[in-house]
DNA sequence: CCCCTTATCCAAACCGCTTTGGATTTGGCC
DNA sequence: GGCCAAATCCAAAGCGGTTTGGATAAGGGG
């Protein structure tokens, strides 16, 4: 019951070496079945474990992924970074792997990850949130530190392995939908656009509409942290103004959720008087689902990505030698209540 | 620039001896300023930093903290976790120590504090969301490893270290404020009341409404995980029964924004025709600030409880004889604009 | 000048596991 | 019966630090 048997004496306990007693619990053949069995059930009753940091240092496999997120960055103190957490913890604990999350200043950032190198604290990282101006890789490469994108690195895709959903496609095709429903004055309300995903979400937009002969207003398109009030805020300005937009393509669902507080305080009934279509990261606590789904969206689970990322990093580092691999995920673009025809041109 | 010096190669480029070296590092008394300086310019030249497992084997501390988290439970995968976290983890990284978080399947969370205690993953725990009928703190108890419950659990608030805000106190003054304002059917939105927050979050509401001599409508109280949904279902039912509320308190800003938007389909404006008070857990996508906030709230911040709860673990380690201590945070009552006087009786 | 602190530094043990390189026993085959 | 391979098991050497118990040198007082 309490804690605390070591290899030692419980291989004295079993009148059997430690060599034995190790490779019996670890499975490795030149130990007979019987003793085996013998060791485990004395193992289990004695309720021996081996410690983890002595394995760790004699194996040299820290068995841990790290992921280390600067903390003034809202972006990734957001509820997405959570899900994507919770795929990846997934993984990582069926597979035996610890996760250590570092959350440190922004000017420590590149420090921690030597650190997690140096002191060997992890086998490998995740990079969360690629920018435009991606640099982390590098560091990574210079440090010999496997890791896995969460995005993609612009200019960097052939050699680095990511998981990424189809961020430009997606918005293509969500604008394409406004544009049939014959909406004209589409809005984006967009991530941050020093992101990488938020970028191609804005490229996919802009050649949709640039399809179809249409030049994107400047004053209709944001890019913020996607806040609810950031929805509210940006959307009630667009609808009071001279022009408004009929329909709103937004980069997450709780500023969605902003935007129809907006439509909704302005008196327009949301799938009519104004159009939504959101991408939905299939977060747990903002089910957008049913037969009808509230809002119209490309949906791509967030959680999935996260089980993959861990999966793909997993296996680069067992088997170090292998060429980068990526997955590239399709979001979904799923109808809901939130889309309808354009208004007639009334007002 | 390569990683990997260890302290043998330092200590040799020295002359020095591992003892003194590492002396020196860790700012031992027993080594000559002069000598100090020179092995950390040295180590800072070669880059030399220790391996963790090595250390933590020798000093029998594994410089970590544990967060389990049984992965089917939404209550748990939610922003307010993540919130806590980043406070914790703030904490942590301050102190030199590490933050692992274990995702696991339900049947295998005692397993997993097992498994923490008996490898040595982790010198403490934190326990989240207590329950009505807990019992983690007695497997920890049992298992001698270090926790700090983000709550309280009922029954054992001497015997434990904790950090909660007031709930009951909150609720109550929350209603109260609705009483004031006329409100009689006021609806209670509660998270999953077998959860200790919600209990008390209840017992406030009910105590404040028996103090009028008003004994609260059972159908106007629901009890579920605060999703977005489950706000918006639940009022737009109420909102269209014979007798509907005209005030709202919610136990989460997520649901409080799915009211929000029922109201709204209703043809109801939020702060005329009805009432609401959220409480608001101050997560950082989901601003509730401005000079007047949207919603009317109790608000205590829950990145500060982790920031705290954080705080109060590390000393127990670090003092292991300690008597248990706890905090008790007060929330504040914040109006905004979603509350107003009763409407007149007239439908 | 000698003895006793005090200041420095070191060799070696230890933390608890894995793994290498045998040693010993057993069994099959000619 | 003798020989060789397979089957078991073990002693000891790491892994890379920290820490104990001295040893050595330097300084101070009588």
């Amino acid at each position: 019951m309490s804690n605390g048997v070591n290899l030692k004496e419980l291989s004295q306990r079993l009148n059997l070496s430690q060599t034995t007693v190790s490779r019996a619990l670890n499975g490795y053949p030149e130990v007979s079945e019987e003793t085996r069995k013998r060791v485990s059930e004395m193992a289990a009753k004695l309720g021996y474990a081996p410690n983890s940091q002595a394995r760790r240092l004699a194996t040299g496999r820290a068995m841990a992924i790290g992921h280390v997120i600067p903390r003034s960055i809202h972006e990734m103190m957001n509820p997405i970074f959570l899900e994507f957490i919770a795929g990846a913890g997934e993984t990582y604990s069926r597979h035996g792997y610890d996760m250590i999350i570092s959350v440190v200043d922004d000017e420590k950032e590149e420090d921690a990850y030597r650190q997690i190198a140096s002191r060997k604290k992890a086998d490998g990282v995740i990079i969360h949130g690629p920018a435009n101006n991606e640099h982390r890789h590098k560091l990574l490469k210079e440090l010999n530190l496997p890791f896995v994108v969460h995005g993609r690195i612009p200019g960097a895709e052939q050699e680095t392995s990511w998981i990424d959903m189809n961020n430009r496609r997606a918005f293509e095709r969500a604008t394409n939908l406004l544009l049939d429903l014959g909406h004209t004055r589409i809005a984006l309300l967009n991530g941050l656009e020093h992101m990488d995903f938020a970028s191609r979400r804005r490229r996919g937009f802009e050649e949709a509409l640039a399809a179809r002969g249409l030049t994107p207003d400047p004053d209709l398109m944001r890019s913020a942290d996607m806040t609810e009030p950031y929805g509210c805020d940006n959307a009630m300005e667009m609808l009071k103004s001279d022009n408004p937009p009929t329909a709103f393509l937004i980069s997450s669902m709780i500023s969605a959720i902003g935007v129809a507080r907006a439509a909704g305080q302005c008196g327009l009934k949301t799938g009519k008087d104004v159009s939504i279509i959101t991408h939905d990261d299939a977060l747990s606590f903002l089910p957008n689902s049913g037969e009808v789904p509230i809002f119209t969206c490309t949906r791509s689970s967030v959680r999935y990505a996260g089980e993959k990322a861990a999966e793909l990093l997993l296996n680069m580092i067992s088997n170090p030698a292998a060429k980068p691999v990526s997955l590239h995920l399709d979001a979904e673009l799923i109808i809901g209540q939130s889309t309808g025809p354009a208004p007639a041109a009334s007002r």
